[in-house]
DNA sequence: AATGAATGAGCCTTCATTCAT
DNA sequence: GATGAATGAAGGCTCATTCAT
């Protein structure tokens, strides 16, 4: 069980297993409940060599999250053509995106949930990973404005905002596609896009919406609160 | 510091500092991390008390997880007026979503990262208040389009993926709203409203996007995979 | 569950009340296993109120030893008519003994079991009982033998070992009767008494044993030790 | 106190010094009130280790038990030469019995006592070494009739009954002796075998006993019940 | 390069027992 | 006569981590 237990490989190897395992372990039975037993025993070696490479369960925990951290976000710069409109380099990166959470379905529960859920270390280094990607969707988003030529001063604030309901969605969509098996990436994307291109407004043409007046609906006293 | 140790309480005020306590704890430190310890002495009893009235770590839990996700949908309800139309109803359960989240971030914590992360029983748990919160939502869209006078016969599965995406970015701008202070509940659901409402196409009228046709993209090898 | 619940008994009937679980719960789960819990519930009674009258676990199993350990010697003496030969007084003895360790399978394993396991003080107590049950064995042997015109001056210290070889077997059957349903207390005591009184040499008549020679079995290296 | 604090022993000798320690501990303290604490502090090595070895603490008892069975048997079977007839046969056992036991009193604390109170797993263990005990017993018996030129076409219940009593002498003298401090397991032995082979006729000879006839007796009410 | 042997620390859970009413 | 509320103490078990080879 686990891989083969062959000896003597060169370290950079032994590492790649080890983080292999550790990944696998982690995605599916979670930081705490993982055992270095466990993820030593998948990996094919003795504990002992587990810290003698990876120090502690933290540094190994906190390696994992790099290198799935670096590897989603390879995928998704790989998937991009940037020669191409600023929709359609957003259409690629979430297919990209899609495709590699849904092929690598532990290193995103590690990216998403895990490394999330243990605050500190964890949350600040998957918390880098998500704002670069948040940097790329809010610079696109930008980009797209420009290119059809409206005023390209968008208040930043209010493309922040955007750009963090468009990764969220993104991420939902994600679980949502790897727990109803049926949905494809390509589908998922498609959702996304049109969800985000257009909104529910494609629904009902013409009818955009606009916040109520504060001040007209004091009557109510549920009104969004705050 | 934790509850001031008043003694001979009767069980049912007892159960809610207990519960007061678990909330808490298990939101800063997690599940696993949060000990039976630490919670007992918040809660300002001895932890055969807490095992008395709550039975296990486990059930301790879960009475979490009950409490927060009612104290969430409640506060979502009264939040909404029925006779509103349904954009109306939608900006209202928004503001009421994220004031409740917060004003209850450990709370949140604990149905938004916590349950989900450790596994059943406790994902299913909450993933029965997520589905309500989904098929609420679901209904709010297919009655938008109608009050449009548009074909009320939206295909299920794309109103379903619509759905699955507005919650989850509003998931993640309670996240977002959360840590990033400065930002208001209103703001935040004006923020979402806009974007679900009108989507990123307010920022380039007319520019609809059509999803490309993949036979004619065939030339990049990073297209949308799967 | 356990006893009706009727409230404001008598003390005496309350605590007869809480012997009964007790026994009933110690010769069930055994004596750490058992719970003062489990008691207090099965006799319907609080927790504290055993405290009060039975003041601790080890004054309560005592209890429950001293009554069972009087019980069965009630009923071995009441079984036993003193006018017959010791034969016929045996055979009643033994009757009434299986007869009562067969009735009350609770209760002889509180004696025979929980009591002799838990060491002191439990062991004293029900070595007192099972001293007591020896020393009147070893008066119907004496008597046996002088009612056969056999000289009375047995060697004490042999009719001693008699007494508890036979003893012990009556013990092993009692076990055994109550394990292997079909076996009656009255059969029992006929495969009890066909062994005491004329041994296995009744099945090859005439062949007396006979203690080997020590001095002639030099040889064997196996031979009883010590 | 304990075993010297040697380091780094092989697995297999440290195994057999917790088993060491835990027979001893087991034997006097009982089962449930012995400590794993306890059992590994006399074992001279730490809980884990024991844990790591051993299991749990009911795979320990068992292991106990299991070991004590073997080796009780083993010393009975080494005891006997299978050459000689059947009643030295049964001396010689009876002899590497008691032996056997007053050698090792905590091995045979948790064989007879411990192991049999503290119901399944532990009792079916023990019980299948007594089964095996008994049937040697019976064959013996047999043997021993036909040795005798007596019908060999002895009732097999009636046998079985004869055996099951002299094992549980047996093992009632064996406590007694242990207790008795100045009762050798020889002398044990020889007062069985008068016990066995002649039983208390051999007291008062030619007075054999016969069961009273159940329907004259019917005058008493208290004769052997049931 | 690699591992068998070993442990300090801590956690969940349970129990006998008492206080205040 | 009777009980709901409460706890100190301990026990089984697991884990991340290290030493000596």
């Amino acid at each position: 069980m686990g891989a083969v237990k062959t000896k003597r490989m060169p370290r950079a190897v032994r590492e790649q297993q080890m983080l292999d395992a550790a990944v696998r372990t982690f995605g599916q039975r979670g930081y705490m409940a993982a055992s270095m037993d466990e993820i030593a025993e998948l990996a094919g070696v003795s504990k002992p060599l587990v810290y003698l490479y990876l120090n502690s369960k933290e540094d190994l925990f906190t390696a994992c999250i790099r290198r799935e951290a670096d590897a989603l976000t390879a995928a998704v710069r790989a998937g991009v053509r940037r020669e191409l409109p600023a929709d359609r380099q957003l259409w690629e990166g979430l297919g990209a995106f899609f495709a590699h959470t849904s092929q690598n379905p532990d290193g995103w529960s590690v990216l998403h949930l895990q490394a999330r859920t243990h605050g500190e270390p964890f949350a600040s280094e998957v918390a880098a990973m998500r704002a670069e990607i948040v940097a790329f969707v809010t610079q696109l988003i930008v980009a797209a404005a420009r290119e059809a030529h409206r005023d390209p001063d968008l208040p930043e604030s209010e493309v922040a905002g955007l750009a963090e309901a468009l990764v969220g969605a993104a991420e939902s969509l994600a679980d949502w596609a790897n727990a109803a098996s049926g949905v494809t990436a390509r589908q998922a994307a498609a959702t996304l896009m049109n969800f985000a291109w257009s909104g529910l407004g494609n629904l009902m043409d013409g009818k955009p919406w606009t916040a109520p007046d504060a001040a007209h609906e004091a009557s109510g006293q549920t009104s969004p609160a705050r």
